[in-house]
DNA sequence: CGCCAGGTGGGAT
DNA sequence: ATCCCACATGGC
């Protein structure tokens, strides 16, 4: 029963909000599909080289706490400057790459974290029979917890791990299928159980529960015209 | 102004 | 193991 019920919500986002195209990669702006500061839209979005799967990893980092906004500004730089890549970040100053990801935010803490795994990645490469990390190893990287490991799993990889966020947990604590207090596993442990182990699927779900949290489920909810309505109690609304 | 944003690591209990 | 806190910018 609650196999079906998690994925009826699925088909209910998806038909309500559509497809979301991620992951939301950078790519030449002027494109059919990709908005004006030259971000794609409305089309998925796997990597298809080296340079867009580091991309990713970036991005996941640079997104921890903070909005995707932000994340796209500092982005755009790095590119521009051309400070988006392994060596640039493994072997440049951490000062200077904390002043280029300012608008991120947790700057000092962030350049710390993408050097961590810029140096992981030099020195694990990702050739011969291996061309993806395994969560454990990712997981030793400091600044890389179960949310940016399962991320870069998911959409650098298209390995089937489902990406759990405070967005998962506030809208099926809402929904009145989750308590509240339970922990990554135990969340993630639901959806693996009672999903069919679909990498596209886990990538449209999480990206529909991003945007679902954004236009409706937000801090202070806004149900009127909630796609959830019918199935939702209200559960932790503060 | 205050609150929030696609978390994580470290330290105290 | 579990709680608490620092980390920080930009948008609304």
């Amino acid at each position: 029963m609650k196999k079906k019920r998690l994925h009826t919500i699925y088909r209910i986002l998806f038909e309500y909000y559509g497809p979301q195209g991620w992951w939301p990669l950078k790519s030449l702006s002027g494109k059919e599909g990709f908005d004006k500061r030259g971000y794609h839209r409305g089309l998925y979005r796997y990597p298809v080289n080296e340079q867009q799967v580091f991309e990713i990893i970036v991005g996941a980092i640079l997104t921890q706490n903070t909005s995707w906004k932000n994340v796209e500004r500092t982005i755009d730089i790095l590119m521009t400057e051309r400070c988006l890549s392994l060596q640039s970040i493994a072997s440049g100053r951490k000062s200077f790459l904390a002043s280029k990801i300012r608008s991120s935010g947790y700057y000092n803490q962030k350049a710390k974290k993408l050097k961590k795994t810029a140096e992981f990645f030099l020195s694990n490469p990702l050739s011969g029979e291996k061309h993806y990390p395994e969560r454990e190893q990712l997981l030793t990287i400091w600044g890389i917890g179960e949310e940016t490991a399962d991320s870069i799993l998911l959409y650098a990889f298209k390995k089937p791990w489902f990406v759990i966020d405070t967005y998962t947990k506030r809208i099926f604590t809402r929904l009145g299928i989750l308590s509240g207090n339970e922990k990554y596993t135990d969340v993630q442990q639901l959806f693996h159980s009672h999903l069919e182990k679909d990498v596209t699927m886990y990538n449209e779900y999480h990206a529909l529960l991003v945007e679902h949290a954004k236009k409706h489920c937000t801090k202070k909810p806004i149900c009127n015209g909630c796609p959830l309505k019918r199935y939702c109690h209200g559960y932790n609304i503060s």
